[in-house]
DNA sequence: CGCAGGCCCTGGTAGC
DNA sequence: TGCTACCAGGGCCTGC
């Protein structure tokens, strides 16, 4: 599944083979695959005629292309989209959506997506930042990331800390298996609260989110099938170092205790039952927290009176 | 406004 | 063998 190190690996290979070309033609075989451009695929098509790429970047999981003309193609991998080079002569996959041909006649790039969660859109003017992802907050791996910042906002959270690290308004690029990685490193159970989180837990969780995902990328990524490859259809290898996820029932590497499967938003969440002790409390947050986040969110919503 | 939950989507697989 | 049920889950939308 596409997280923050899939997408970058994506990203790098992306710009080292489509940076300063040209576009010939755009053939959208998949409503869906653009169904954030509300034109529709005919119009998504026609404006790209003629653009040259010039950059290729990533703000969590999202991707852009910068174009010449100051717009961008933007776009989500979803579960299962791919984004890869291919020869003209390569009998194209049975989930091609989109197929971009180049003016160079060089490879073409294929937008390929089994689920169809994924998609591709024109973001008029977004060539430095898309307007569309604005609301996409910055990942660990950016210059503007300011973990501070971060730090403070998750304590301010009324909600347990796996599903603030999986917001992606409040941090970006931690997706599921990611999130419960770092939690098994932290020893924290997903279910605790924010608000009862010390600034030295926090602390200690970003790091360990920051660590895991900058070793997936070192790794090419996390495949558990053929659904996450990188722009030559290959797969990575950071399967081989998950320490939970979808481990059910596989002795904890740290303790050896059987690694347990819970259901939560609709998905699996692996811990290690023992060094991941549930929250006594996970629903409801203690009066002292409470009391806690409501001071601090009272000083940030007034700071010009401060002033 | 913040949070919780539902929906979108399809191929593979388990179970009968 | 052939059918059904379930699973994977990120982002967006709605409702409370």
């Amino acid at each position: 599944m596409p997280e923050l190190p899939e997408v970058e690996t994506v990203r790098r290979g992306l710009a080292r083979w489509i940076t300063g070309r040209t576009i010939a033609a755009v053939e959208v075989l998949h409503p869906r695959a653009v169904r954030r451009h509300a034109a529709g695929g005919a119009d998504f098509a026609a404006v790209l005629v003629g653009r040259t790429i010039t950059d290729v970047h990533r703000r969590g999981k999202y991707l852009w292309f910068s174009l010449d003309s100051g717009d961008a193609i933007f776009g989500h991998l979803g579960m299962s989209g791919q984004l890869r080079l291919v020869t003209s002569s390569t009998p194209p996959a049975q989930h091609l959506r989109v197929r971009f041909t180049f003016a160079d006649g060089g490879p073409q790039l294929h937008f390929v997506d089994q689920r169809t969660f994924g998609g591709l859109a024109l973001s008029p003017g977004g060539a430095d930042s898309p307007a569309e992802i604005s609301h996409i907050a910055r990942d660990p791996f950016d210059a503007a990331f300011d973990p501070d910042g971060f730090i403070a906002a998750l304590r301010l959270r009324r909600t347990g800390i796996k599903r603030a690290i999986l917001d992606q308004t409040l941090v970006s690029g931690v997706g599921n298996i990611y999130a419960d990685e770092a939690l098994w490193r932290a020893r924290l159970h997903g279910e605790r609260l924010c608000a009862d989180l010390s600034r030295p837990l926090a602390r200690s969780l970003l790091g360990h989110v920051t660590d895991v995902m900058r070793e997936a990328l070192q790794e090419g990524g996390t495949s558990f099938d053929t659904l996450y490859v990188n722009v030559n259809g290959e797969s990575g290898y950071f399967d081989r170092s998950l320490a939970v996820y979808g481990r059910a029932g596989e002795p904890c590497r740290r303790c050896g205790a059987a690694i347990r499967r819970e259901r939560f938003m609709n998905r699996s969440s692996y811990s290690c039952p023992r060094c991941q002790p549930r929250p006594r409390r996970r629903a409801v947050a203690s009066r002292a927290a409470v009391a806690r986040a409501a001071v601090a969110r009272a000083a940030v919503a007034r700071p010009a009176v401060a002033r």
